[in-house]
This record gives structure tokens, sequence and C-alpha cells, in this order.
DNA sequence: AATTCAATAAATGTTGACATTTATGCGAGA
DNA sequence: TCTCGCATAAATGTCAACATTTATTGAATT
């Protein structure tokens, strides 16, 4: 029996709650995100339009969205199942991730407005204070997610602004959220945000670029090194 | 009164023909790309469904489908229309294109197996025997989306692959399809590709990224000087 | 003449039933 | 005991009717 809505206040959701399809695709995304279905399970459109209880309709459509979101994966006259994080996929995201976020950055070195950028020093300093006052304490992945999302914003280009939003990050977190380890970012983040901030600030798009770019291998090593730990571990 | 399917095989296609759903929506893609329904149209359900004789549900799973695709944009009660392609959309495509499949090539460069590289001379072959009997003729996109395609596919990495195959790549046909100018392909590109082949086959990932990139921007550049130039005769 | 409001028409959203395909399980036969 | 195949069950795909929201039209009022 799932509970879902549990977790609705958690991720700040898109306003597609108008219709009941949408609604389904919100609660269904944040139940896969955070792992209330687990990962590589099939969705049978009978059992869960039985316990949310709605028709099979309007689930379908969301089904077919959160495919459009690589949250899901569907195959005809068989059935939809929940994606799988395997290391291979989380380090193909990073890639991905990787090339557009960097453009990202370096166009919002072009595009962002002065409002914007004090928006990310204000991210930024409450990232800072956090760490002040609970001494050592790592970044939470909200505040995280608050600053690479307005850097995306700024880029001002609504191509990637979906691909990141809509189809990477989503699987971004569900990963931050099932793996206790990268949960939260590490001590140098606020380093290298301040960096990125500076960079978009100098209007100096390569640094922008570079900065960033840096920033997410480095993240991407991070897990990588964990996660081979992890197999060597489970392979012993 | 749209016939449509008369295009079907122009380009090819994925395998969902397996259900209605699925060959809907590779129809409506289809009429979408050759500009058969027209840019900002709107979709009635009710009158595509008439048209096409088939009832709204696998109509509505095939416009969802498409709207993952960028090719359909979808407002809550209100209904779907077809994207259009702005001058400032189709640069943004390409700075997103530019991002992803530099990343594309250079991850290629790792991973692309001898056969593959064949397979990409073979297609650069085609082309300049092409160029060679038919003296100074360009190369016809199917031949350039060929080459780019393999490229792409090399890089072994799918979530690269999807957002540029799946996501990108139609709105580029769509575009190109729909502007004679950008229908075939420079004399410079065979030139090129046959340099992006090299640091692939050189195993040189930071020349394939580089190559790549600067093979998109001239792309890049070539449609703004264009448009820049229409929208200035236009205005006029 | 322009605007507003109400009534009507039409579109999207949703539902439950039906059709077809796929999965399950049991019994027969080797 | 294992395998094959048929019968049954269950799931996905499709359809048509209903509900609700939005758009349109025209008359009344300012």
């Amino acid at each position: 029996m799932l509970t879902f809505m549990a977790h609705a206040t958690i991720f700040p959701v898109m306003k597609e709650t108008a219709t009941l399809s949408g609604e389904l695709t919100a609660t269904l995304r944040d139940a896969i995100i955070t792992g209330e279905i687990l990962q590589g399970s099939k969705l049978s459109e009978t059992k869960l339009a039985a316990e949310l209880d709605v028709s099979r309709g309007p689930l379908r459509e969301a089904i077919r969205r959160l495919e459009g979101m690589n949250l899901i994966q569907h195959v005809p006259q068989h059935g939809a199942s929940v994606v799988t994080l395997s290391i291979e996929l989380i380090l193909q995201i990073y890639d991905a991730r990787e090339a557009l976020e960097s453009k990202a950055v370096a166009l919002a070195a072009q595009n962002m407005t002065s409002k914007e950028i004090d928006q990310l020093h204000r991210l930024i300093d409450a990232q800072s204070k956090h760490m002040r006052e609970n001494s050592g304490a790592l970044i939470p992945a909200e505040s995280d997610y608050a600053f690479h999302e307005t850097v995306i914003r700024g880029s001002k280009n609504k191509v990637i602004e979906r691909a990141l939003l809509l189809e990477l990050y989503n699987l971004i977190k569900m990963f931050r959220y099932q793996n206790e380890f990268a949960r939260n970012s590490t001590t140098n983040s606020l380093i290298e945000h301040r960096q990125i901030v500076y960079a978009i600030e100098q209007r100096d798009t390569q640094l922008a670029e570079v900065t960033m770019k840096r920033h997410i291998v480095h993240a991407r090593e991070r897990i990588r090194r964990r996660m081979q730990k992890t197999n060597d571990t489970k392979s012993i």
C-alpha cells in the first residue's frame, strides 16, 4: 500500500496541478525520486489506478510524461517500469550535465541581470551562514539545487533549461535522495560556487564555463570513486 | 484535409509502430517536421481524431509524447499547438547542440569501435563521391544526419544520445526541411567531417571536441546571418 | 458603437467498458 | 522430472460516452 503525497512539499513543483493527470505526474515523480516506488519496479496500470483511486486514462498520460522525463521506461504491449540508476547511467547523466551546464553558465555570464546575480549572492551567503553556524555542516541538497537552478535559468536558454531541469535534475535528485553519501554537498562546493558567481559577475564566459565544468567533474569523480568502492565491497 | 503518411518513409523511424498511439506519434511527427501541419497551429483533438479516424485516447498519448520531443506545446485546459521555430529558438537549439554534440564526439573518440569508424569513412566517401559526380552539389541533409547520428551513437552515452536524437534533431530536421537555404550542407561541411573522423581515429578527444564545436558553430553562424538578413528585408 | 453578460456551442478532461495481447498455471506427453 | 501446449487469467491498448471547463455568439445595456 502506497501513501504518496507524503513528500509532496519537499520538491518545489511545477504548477501542473490544474488537472488530474498533472497531479498524478507530480505525485508519481516524487514517489519515484524518494524511492517510495523502487527503482526497476514495474508500474501496473491496473493496480496503481486502484491504489490511487483514479481511472487509467490520466494515469497513462502521467506515465507518458514521466517517460519524457527519463524517470520511466516503457515497452509497448508490456508496460512501464521505473528507471534503474546503475553506476553507468549516473556517470552518463553527469557527462551530459557537464556539457549542458557549463554551456548554461557561459550563457548566464552573458545574460544574467544584476538582480539575478544578487540572488546568487544571497544563496551563497545563506550557505556560508549555514556552514558557520552548524560548524562543519555540509550544504543541504535543496540549497545546492537552488543555486544551480538559478544559474541555469540565468542562461535564458529554454532548450538547455528544459533539458537540465526537466530531464536530468530529476534523475540527479533521485540519485542523491536515495544515496546518503551524495545527499549533501562537500566543503569544497561553497568555494566553487563562489568562483562561479565571481566569473558570472565579471561577465567572463570562459572562466565561468571552466569553473562550472570543474565543479561538475569533481562531483562526478566523487560519485565514481564512491560507487567503485561500493562495488568492490559487494564483490568480495 | 490532411493526407499525412505521404512522407512516412522519408524519416528513418523508430519501431514504435506496434501500437496505434506509436503509429500516430510517428505520423504526426513527420507531418510536423515537413510542415504539413503548420508551425504554431493548434491541434484540435476532436478534429484530428476525426480526420485520422481514430479515437482520442491514442491521439492524446501521441501528443504527450511529441510534447516530450519538444515538437508540441501543451497548455492544460486549453490544448496543444505545434512549436514555432523562431530565430531565437533555433539559435538556442544550436547552442544546446553545440554543448551536447561536442561532448558526444569526445566520448566517441574514446568509445567508438573500429567497425563504427569504418562506417564513418563509408559515409564520408559517399558524400565525397556525390560531390564529385554532381559537380559542386551540396551534401543532402539525409547524408549529413547519418554522419552525425553515427558519431552520436558512437559516444555510447544513452542520455546524450536521447537528448540529441530524440529532443533536438527533430527540431533541427523540421527547421532545415522548411527552410530551403538550410536544406543541404555547405562545401566546407565535408572537410569538417573529415577532420572530425580524423580526430576520432586518432582517439584525440580534445581535437574531436574542438572540431565538432567549430563545425556546429559555423552552422549556427550561417543560420544567424541568413535569418538576420531575412528579418532585415522583412522589416524594410 | 462599444461593452458586458448570459446562453449556447465546442473543446479538453475523465471515466468505465470492451478488445487484444501477453503472462500464468495446469495437465498431458515424452 | 522436464517440456510443451492449451486454457485461463490478467495486463495493456482502444473506444465511446459523460463531465467539466473554455470559447463563442448574440442580445441587452450604457
